[in-house]
DNA sequence: TCTCAATTTAGAATAATTCTAGACTACCTT
DNA sequence: AAGGTAGTCTAGAATTATTCTAAATTGAGA
């Protein structure tokens, strides 16, 4: 028997959201598959409504705030806020960097083995790093 | 001859808002003399408002923000946004990086000799690097 | 002192995000 | 299949940080 059906990204998001613990509601199953359908993307709250929109998905705002938020919380996304003005959200959650082009706002991810960090400090009391990130910002 | 006068840290304060080129008001000089009073600090326009108000010095919010933004231009400041919610304003201007204290929203500067980068990749198109941050964030 | 551009200011405006409270729905139980 | 319920969705109000506006003030050179 061939791997379970992909054809239109159903079952798997299905599969997606059931393995974090999030119902798969039509408005999560909607929003996952934007998110995930194709490779890795950084999207703000107000893009991703827009798609959305574009795509007929009649979702409100502060579901899509919603999902972003518990997405995250399940670790199917990871919250980058660089520019203070609003956040985005990355598809990739392994480890790895970006370069953050500071005339577009646009954010590209570095592989996390383009990037070799030979020292770094212990943080102060001991206390657990939950992640390294390192920004390039390019005049562009 | 000694140093100029420092007692009051009025002189150096006139001078670096006339070296960058800022016209020395009362505000301003105000505002500088609690950012660069002591060693390097990050602080957010509303903590900055509230430090004026509670030493009797009467400026507005939105002078206190022009201040900011007017020093960072200038290069007086660095203005850092991890946390989405607010952005910060760093005293430290020359290379260095932070630890991040994500339960209580705290920032600690690392030293830029106590991070050692050994490969990074360059920017796509040949663009200019303007700096590269490293932050550490740490679950306390 | 006079002039004028730079600066300050109160308050309105904006933008991103969160909250509220009622309506809906996935899914478990029977 | 029906019902109950906690989880989810939604429109719109509320909140928060920040910026804008337009008028008043002021620093600094002539």
């Amino acid at each position: 028997m061939r791997q379970k059906k992909t054809s239109a990204g159903h079952v798997t998001v299905l599969e997606r959201l059931r393995a974090a613990g999030l119902r798969p509601t039509r408005q999560r199953m909607a929003l996952a598959k934007l998110l995930f359908a194709r490779g890795h993307r950084h999207v703000s709250a107000e893009q991703l409504f827009n798609e959305a929109k574009a795509q007929r998905v009649d979702v409100s705002l502060a579901t899509v705030y919603n999902a972003l938020h518990d997405f995250t919380a399940k670790d199917l996304l990871r919250e980058i806020s660089i520019d203070s003005s609003s956040s985005y959200f990355d598809t990739n959650i392994g480890n790895h960097h970006h370069f953050y082009f500071e005339r577009s706002g646009r954010l590209e991810d570095i592989a996390d083995d383009q990037v070799q960090i030979a020292a770094l400090p212990e943080p102060p009391g001991g206390a657990e790093v939950s992640r390294v990130d390192v920004i390039i910002r390019v005049k562009a």
